[in-house]
DNA sequence: ACACTTTGTGCACCTGGTTGCACAAAGTGT
DNA sequence: ACACTTTGTGCAACCAGGTGCACAAAGTGT
């Protein structure tokens, strides 16, 4: 039950309309929660029906018509709960870790391309958030490499945090690449072959 | 659609009755891929169904009565072939970050509490995780500490592979540790107050 | 005036995972 | 003989996310 808070952040950040939501979890806040549009729309509707947000009045409802949202107070209230609250962090689920255990007893045929496939997507991902890093956060330390000490401005808390949840997804990708370079290496250090020795 | 192959990759490990399937997914296949028993089952009867998998003939059919399942080539096939093709890594989608992101907007009260409930569950983890390592793979280097280099027997390349696996599970929960670790640093510097500054 | 594209909203359906519960056989204690 | 627990199988309902498609208004080119 994470989407209608994603979505009581990302509008207490900016009153928006769906479309605006959707290319907002697009960017920033897909990096750690994904949505499609059809989705947004969806919860919008129950968001507005249980309380938590309004419409704002700039035009009458229209089936084309732009629509944009604020939070309610109790919304607010809800996320503050929802934060502070207790969600227990969910099993690892990875396809990929999977398909690796199954080539350990069906053989290793096929995989390699596929690693190599999904190094190239991760090192692309972790471009991506380099880059957003250098512009949203002004390469400051962090977990990554040392820029020019050039502080524009003492950060704020919030940036702090935003910051922080950044550098969790990029760890995550440099994890990803770093094991993903190491299944190749030892996979070819033994071609293949069904089952192993 | 993995939890089939998940189970094709079990049985083909070792026939097994649903049960002691589920009993499997609780210790070493859920580190990767959990499910529960009713899941577990479900799945079963239509990879029967179609032709995948086949019951023993041990007893006749009843209610309680147990029942082991064998994989067919068919089966077999059908792994082979998903573990060569092609399927993008998920969006990451984590809910402990998103809390993050919203706690940047309506302030942190309760967060670290939270936090450090997590960084104790994945310590836990770890040490579950390294446990395992120490038992099935004698502890050899991977990413783990260097012990005595007292190789019994040289491993199997699937023994090599499952090895990977785990090690992937323990770098993710180090992954948690580390970043736990940094961000209750960040947020106690500066304690809290909705938004930053 | 007309077709075409862009922006915007939304429904209907499907799928995979989760929860709650029921049922059946076999073993265990009294 | 009886109740109780353990082992084992399974259905039904639900819920969140994903896909496909439709509809509406406004702008753009000819």
């Amino acid at each position: 039950m994470s989407l209608p808070h994603a979505i009581l952040t990302a509008l207490l950040e900016r009153p928006s309309s769906g479309l605006e939501l959707a290319r907002r979890f697009d960017r920033s806040i897909g990096y750690f929660w994904s949505a499609t549009h059809q989705q947004i729309y969806r919860e919008l509707g129950r968001l507005e029906r249980s309380g938590c947000i309004r419409a704002l009045a700039s035009q009458r409802p229209a089936r084309g018509r732009k629509k944009e949202y604020e939070v309610l107070p109790a919304g607010r209230a809800e996320l503050t709960g929802w934060v502070s609250g207790r969600e227990d962090p969910k099993p690892v689920r990875d396809a990929l870790l999977l398909r690796m255990r199954a080539a350990a007893v069906v053989g290793t045929d096929g995989l390699p391309d596929e690693l190599r496939r999904h190094l190239a997507l991760h090192e692309r991902q972790l471009a991506d958030y380099a880059d957003i890093e250098a512009r949203d956060f002004s390469g400051r330390p962090g977990t990554a490499a040392e820029t020019t000490p050039e502080r524009t401005e003492a950060p704020t808390e919030a940036d702090r945090l935003r910051h922080l949840v950044l550098r969790a997804g990029m760890d995550l990708e440099r994890l990803w690449v770093d094991w993903l370079t190491e299944a190749l290496r030892e996979i070819s250090a033994a071609p293949a072959g069904p089952d192993g020795a």
